[in-house]
DNA sequence: ACCTGAACACCGTTCAAGT
DNA sequence: ACCTGAACACCGTTCAAGT
């Protein structure tokens, strides 16, 4: 859905929204957040920058495409053959949030911008109801799906995006410099903190030197899950049966 | 430790880094993140925008600041005078951020700038030991200290954020509009959604209607508590006593 | 209907010149 | 040491003029 056509050097088609959108997408990943401008978006597109606005309101308006283009993409992938749990597929659509934002770093600054900015656009429901859905089917008391998905929204976008800051991050380092050095880095920044003031960041420091992301994001799937699927959460009644 | 002085009007003492993070704060506050400017900070400073350079590096440096600033003031709020429970202790921390981010919007996006693009910096680590010692207390194993803490930190952060544009989206419907009228109108268009793509998020679009933020905020917070303190998190070991 | 590109009103940042 | 303010190299956005 995004590579459909390599975009056009000369130009022979028009201008259009879509191709707009896609082209803008190639320059954030190219350029970071801050390469996306309309005049270098004219010069891959052969224009100028006033073009655009024809098809595109502003800046705005083009940055939420280009975020519900890349996470309704990322959302698709989701049919696996064989049957699986709830735990199992909030466990895949997360991992694939994770992908896409790893592989799309500005994504993750747009992501809250989305939710928050324009909870009524399209990108908020999308996710919501991606992992509400299997929540729901978790057999939680209804009364308890918007904090639970909320959690896992939370979870997801905000560690997801950690770990895209370490990929881009590490990149920058130098050439030959991977995320294990960039970590060993932060590692040796914190070991370095007060003894009295930091007592607990110290002692988990090293532990960020020999992590697996990937490892770690899902422990934290994990852990929200059992949270979720727990007997009954504090204060609250005893979970109601699934309603799937 | 934020409002000292008055601004200086005309400007008596001397320029200081202080000084200007807290009218950059005021400024941010009143203005929006896209407010702050140095040509307008330095009308409020009584000076040029040239000046500030002289003790700031650069508009990062001083969003920065700012950011530091507002969550230092933020988490030292916390001296209860009664033992608390590490549970209650944690409610209170992310309690004492859930205001800040919502009498300071643009801190929102600035805090995962601030986690993701400089874990190094003050900020991450100050919000990390605050939780994380809290955690520790809990008793849960070392190995889940990380993940654990992280999952707190993400959904306060993230939840904090959405509750923070919520109060700022009810200001900018009217005069007389409040939160409940937002709220309203994200509802609506929630349940306007296509009843086969969307069927969870029209179920709790009602939801969102009745909810009250602060109380919908620490009922997250006790979703993750359970899933810290549960037994054993699925495909881990039993805990381990308490290491305080 | 769609595109062009100059022009406008901004930015962050620099830097010679001042005190 | 600290400040001033003009100047530079950008932005997003608009809009008369073209096809």
């Amino acid at each position: 859905m995004a590579t459909r056509t390599r975009r056009p050097e000369r130009r022979e088609e028009p201008l259009s929204r879509e191709g707009i959108v896609e082209v803008a997408i190639e320059l954030l990943d190219a350029t970071g957040e801050g390469g996306l401008t309309f005049r270098a978006l004219g010069e891959r597109l052969a224009t100028g920058p006033g073009a655009i606005y024809w098809h595109v309101a502003n800046k705005g308006e083009l940055l939420g495409a280009a975020t519900d283009a890349v996470v309704a993409a990322a959302l698709a992938v989701e049919p696996a053959g064989s049957p699986t749990s709830p735990q199992d597929e909030i466990r895949a659509v997360a991992l694939g949030l994770f992908h896409a934002i790893d592989a799309h770093p500005w994504l993750a600054a747009q992501l809250s911008t989305q939710l928050s900015r324009s909870p009524w656009g399209s990108v908020a429901p999308r996710i919501f109801e991606s992992i509400g859905r299997r929540v729901r089917s978790l057999g939680v008391p209804e009364d308890s799906w918007f904090t639970a998905t909320s959690v896992l929204v939370h979870y997801i976008l905000g560690a997801a995006g950690q770990n895209a800051a370490n990929t881009a991050h590490a990149r920058t380092l130098g050439p030959g410099a991977n995320r294990a050095e960039f970590l060993d880095a932060v590692s040796s920044a914190w070991e370095e903190l007060d003894p009295d003031d930091y007592p607990f960041t110290r002692a988990v420091a090293s532990r960020l030197r020999e992590h697996d992301d990937r490892e770690q994001f899902l422990a934290g799937i994990d852990l929200a899950l059992t949270g979720i699927t727990a007997p009954h959460p504090p204060g609250e009644q005893a979970p109601t049966p699934p309603t799937t």
